[in-house]
DNA sequence: TTGAGTGTGTGACTGTTGTCACCGTATTCC
DNA sequence: GGAATACGGTGACAACAGTCACACACTCAA
């Protein structure tokens, strides 16, 4: 993926003109193929990274190695998350994980912090930022707290939708790995979810039947 | 409760020295009583809190009002859902609630955002204060996510105990609702751990016995 | 073609949590 | 003192989710 000045105007906007050079001449742009990890927090973490295309899945890893889905990143969107190490994370771990191939731009440490007293625009994006994925944090904690299984199944369902397209290109493991349930629990939920009307399933993907 | 400048290095250290004037001149100290309710989001904010004394709890509610606690807020720390609040929470809420009498800084919106570009102290503090805040719930996520009821209520009751002393002023219902649980199961849970020796039970208090 | 590996379906069982019913005992307020 | 209320204890039960065992089907490669 090439990238110039308006690609990144188109995915970032409101930064200022300085902004989109410093942009350019100190980030560098990474190719990641779908299904690769793209950050471990709790190892050094050195950059910030920007999403231009595809889509990334964070999620949460607990001591045994469960994984649990937080949210995903879109192109145009920032990983808060690289700012938020720093510090401990001693026993749990945040990971990116790129579900479709994607491509994004990694920015040094140093040149955040500079740019946060430089450009106004920068610490705008970056709190902004901040808000969006806390919000989603938020949403997430509702969900775990108040919404059973299959509430959870079907809201994870038309994410996905979302961000990847109707057919998803899935195993019931999968799910099950990122609810941080067993599948033979997703498939029950899932043959229901059928006899409803609401998905048709195949082998290694669902069909997603609503039009929402 | 009296505040001047001492008093706010204190609490606040590494901020300007210009800024410290600025919090004096344009923050607006409360006074606010035990168990009162200090901030509902979803509601216009035109104001960030600094909390000068006391414990702030934050809590999650959803439509059905069931609660669920978030995490606490102790003199010196900034509550970032004030500022994450902004647009749209549909359906659910976040709320905060003195749990001791408490003083807090009211500080307008817009002084907000004109010391983010005036002083670094201040966004440094304000990006420090949602790192913490972020990380806070990504450890609540990890409880409910991968943690049965009998751990989350340990947790729960070391953090209190942290917070507001090794004595507990507050009913079985009350934690029930804080963990989005029932009476009885915590009543059951407690009595449990009575037997462990790991607390004592009274009428309207719990004692915790461990040293931790 | 055969066998290994993977993905899915299913019934039986278990454990945890939530719910219901009901009780006893403090506390508070007339 | 007595009634109303709040708090807590307890047993029975239901619902949901996780686990186990096993069957079956599809794919791929030897």
């Amino acid at each position: 993926m090439n990238i110039d000045k308006g690609n990144l105007k188109q995915l970032f906007p409101n930064l200022e003109e300085g902004l989109y050079n410093e942009l350019l001449e100190h980030g560098k742009v990474k190719e990641v193929k779908a299904g690769e990890t793209l950050l471990k927090v709790g190892q050094t973490i050195r950059s910030t990274m920007l999403i231009l295309d595809g889509v990334v899945k964070l999620y949460r890893e607990d001591e045994e190695g469960k994984e649990f889905f937080i949210y995903h990143l879109d192109a145009g969107q920032a990983c808060s998350l690289s700012m938020v190490c720093a510090a401990k994370h001693e026993t749990s771990e945040v990971l990116a994980k790129a579900l479709t191939d994607a491509t994004v731009l990694s920015i040094p440490l140093a040149y955040m912090d500079q740019w946060m007293g430089k450009y106004k625009s920068w610490y705008q994006f970056v709190i902004t930022s901040y808000r969006a994925r806390f919000e989603e944090l938020l949403i997430t904690i509702d969900a775990i707290a108040f919404s059973n299984m299959d509430e959870r199944l079907q809201d994870y369902l038309k994410k996905q939708v979302k961000k990847l397209g109707a057919n998803l290109k899935m195993t019931h493991q999968d799910i099950a790995n990122d609810l941080n349930s067993s599948r033979e629990v997703i498939s029950r939920l899932l043959k229901k979810m059928e006899a409803k009307g609401w998905v048709t399933i195949h082998r290694n993907s669902i069909e997603w039947m609503m039009k929402e």
